[in-house]
RNA sequence: GCCGGCAUAGCUCAGUGGUAGAGCAGCUGAUUCGUAAUCAGCAGGUCUGCGGUUCAAGUCCGCAUGCCGGCUCCA
């Protein structure tokens, strides 16, 4: 309950309630009375009724509070907030006539955002990196100042920060009334905060790059430059942080990519353009196995289709007008105009409508591993992650309205089934719904959103919904799969379509004999095989499992005295269907073996005099695991049970 | 596409205007060895490309290409 100036209110402190008189005293004050003073100096913020705020934020009403040291993720948080306000300090003592632009703490460390007649340059960061650790041992207090909005619209013009003045418009045009302003020493900032009480709380932190982004994110509007850095509450944490970027880089599936001999890019073929090596091909031809098997068991039927069609198809489709700057140039054939598939949709479409479809014939499911081509920006290619040419596995189920939840579940539990074999248990998932822009009645919106969003609850699965992100021809699950650099990739995608339908007339009898037209649904599994074999690579550092590893055992023998067993050994493993190669060098077995592991080939079949005698091989595991000796015959067993096992899940 | 950075041997990287280097990989030879690197020798480069400055350019400048980190966009 909100109570006037000079009445006494009650806190809650730890379970007790504590009255006093109300007179805007200071949290920290309040603090000073019920701490000891050495707990009271490592506070950093207050929880007041839940939510974190300045220890400077005056007591006015009844209210629970907690004192906060720091150690959470929150507080972590508003470290670097604050750590990004000591840089924009830096920045600004450092250089003249610079504007500020935004400043927040993100996933794993903050940005701000300037606008400075002249790139900053490494050295730079050096300068500002050092002079914050001046403004650190300054350890200058942070001082909040609530304020009228007019107010701090007069005090940023005359500072001349017109980034801040848009901003405060913005908020003005939003009815906003109060603002705050942060501030330390000469510099000031607008915002909300918290921040924590002065300079000096920041011990551990480092500036890491430097990058051009847009105002607003808009690329229309002035690009300013960004410093990103972060920060932590000790040196320990950061370093391991930087310490695990470190290890991230080891995974890193173009490095790997090259290392393991999977795939290449070539600059005289071309950007974003994969050649798959013999190593990268064997990967992907188990995945495209598996992939169709699992098609075929859940009643789906393959097709195969061009990668080129007449420019009039697009035109139908569609995608001249709301995809063409991603597709590429048309070509002249016999004067016809034809262009390069960016999608499959409309040759499946094709397929449906060569016969004219019964209402028994539904729901159909279709298949394909789409090779397409979109025109990417130079500047968004990315390894395997993004590229120019790719293979989709691609998919469209046309059913009936009536049939349209039982799919969706059935689509998800593929995808999801799918994703676990390869071992990926940790997703992130959107449902995206109905646009601004859009086509389709609002009653079919509704009732694939439902679809959508009941088959996500039948499988018990978390999920954010991003409202308006749907694509204008219908709403859309999305699961992203995570890497080791934290960034998160699109695979998977199960999209409702009531566009397509239309524009090609898709149609089947139904039970009263009349047309209708079916529901028709996009979805992709692994979304496409190169950006899922990247995210596979960095998943598992390419120490790929059993039945995806390129070589699954590698026969070292110790001498050449072993050569003639360790070539039966070999011929006998690939009869089994064991990948399988021999290293018969004259090399020390610990050489053979370091490179074995370095190739992270899953099993090493040590071969020496006496497994000879016995006729058996002695397994080593990649991971540097030593069995006991064995025969041939129970070591293609184990593989076979190893192998088997990656299917119950 | 935009901002910034980078480009030297197959790979990782030294080389700050004056005769292109190392380790690993490759090749040749010796070594016959028991669970993460045996030794020796040899070969390998239009220093990404094109132009410019200079007596002299891997090194300085400009443009192009590719890559890297972001922005934007997306499977």
């Amino acid at each position: 309950m909100a109570e006037t100036e000079t009445d006494v209110i009650t806190i809650n402190f730890n379970g007790e309630n504590i009255e006093r008189v109300t007179d805007e005293t200071p949290a920290s004050e309040f603090l000073a009375g019920v701490l000891s003073k050495s707990k009271q100096k490592k506070v950093i913020l207050v929880r007041i009724d839940g939510e974190l705020k300045d220890i400077s934020t005056p007591l006015t009403h009844d209210c629970r509070i907690e004192a906060i040291l720091p150690g959470d993720d929150d507080t972590l948080e508003v470290l670097r907030h604050t750590a990004s306000h000591i840089m924009a300090q830096a920045v600004k003592e450092l250089f003249q006539d610079i504007r500020l632009g935004i400043g927040p703490a993100i996933e794993n460390g903050f940005y701000y955002d300037f606008d400075y007649q002249r790139p900053f340059t490494p050295e730079d960061l050096e300068k500002i990196e050092s002079r914050m650790k001046e403004i650190v041992k300054r350890s200058q207090g942070i001082t909040r100042e609530n304020m009228a909005l007019e107010e701090a619209k007069k005090r940023f013009e005359k500072l001349g920060e017109r980034y801040k003045l848009e901003i405060l418009d913005e908020l003005d045009a939003q009815g906003v009334e109060k603002v705050s302003i942060y501030g330390q020493g000469e510099f000031i900032d607008l915002c909300k905060g918290p921040h924590l009480p002065h300079t000096g709380h920041l011990t551990a932190f480092k500036l890491n790059s430097l990058a051009g982004a847009y105002w607003k994110g808009d690329e229309t509007r002035p690009m300013l430059q960004r410093i990103y850095g972060t920060a932590f509450f000790d040196k320990k944490s950061l370093k391991e942080h930087l310490n695990r970027l470190e290890e991230a880089k080891k995974r890193d599936h173009r490095r790997l990519g090259r290392d393991l001999d999977l795939f290449s890019l070539h600059e005289e073929i071309g950007p974003g353009l994969i050649l798959w090596h013999p190593k990268g091909g064997i990967i992907r031809k188990i995945i495209e196995d598996f992939w169709r098997n699992e098609h075929f068991r859940r009643d789906y039927d393959i097709l195969f289709t061009p990668h080129i069609a007449r420019r009039d198809l697009w035109k139908t489709s569609g995608h001249l007008d709301f995809y063409t700057e991603n597709m590429y140039l048309p070509m002249e054939i016999d004067q016809v105009s034809y262009q390069l598939r960016p999608m499959n949709c409309p040759f499946h479409i094709a397929i449906y409508n060569s016969q004219i479809r019964s209402y028994r014939e539904l729901p159909m499911r279709w298949c394909e591993l789409g090779t397409v081509y979109r025109y990417e920006r130079t500047g968004t290619l990315h390894g395997l992650m993004r590229v120019r040419g790719f293979t989709q596995d691609d998919g469209h189920v046309f059913c009936r309205l009536d049939q349209l939840n039982e799919e969706i579940h059935e689509i998800l539990d593929l995808t999801l089934y799918v994703l676990r074999v390869f071992g990926f248990k940790r997703y992130e998932i959107y449902l995206s719904t109905r646009p601004d822009k859009y086509v389709g009645s609002n009653e079919n919106w509704e009732r694939a959103t439902d679809a959508l969003r009941q088959a996500l609850e039948k499988e018990e699965l978390t999920y954010e919904v991003d409202p308006g992100e749907g694509v204008f021809y219908g709403p859309k699950i999305d699961i992203k799969i995570k890497d080791c650099l934290d960034r998160s990739w699109q695979c998977s995608t199960i999209q409702v379509d009531f566009n397509l339908p239309e524009r090609f007339d898709v149609r089947y009898i139904g039970e009263d004999s009349r047309p209708h037209t079916p529901i028709m649904v996009h979805r992709a599994l692994l979304g496409s095989l190169e950006r899922f074999f990247g995210v596979l690579i960095e998943h598992y550092a390419g120490a790929f499992p059993l039945w995806l590893a390129p070589v699954q055992a590698i026969v070292i023998t110790v001498t050449d005295r072993q050569n003639q067993w360790a070539e039966s050994v070999v011929k006998k493993l690939r009869t089994a269907g064991v990948r399988t190669k021999a290293d018969l060098r004259n090399e020390k077995l610990g050489k053979k073996i370091r490179e074995a592991q370095l190739d992270k080939i899953p099993y090493m079949l040590i071969v020496g005099d006496q497994e000879v005698i016995d006729m058996t091989v002695s397994p080593r595991t990649q991971k540097g695991q030593k069995l006991t000796a064995i025969s041939v015959n129970d070591f293609i067993a184990l593989v076979e049970k190893e192998c088997r096992e990656v299917f119950n899940c």
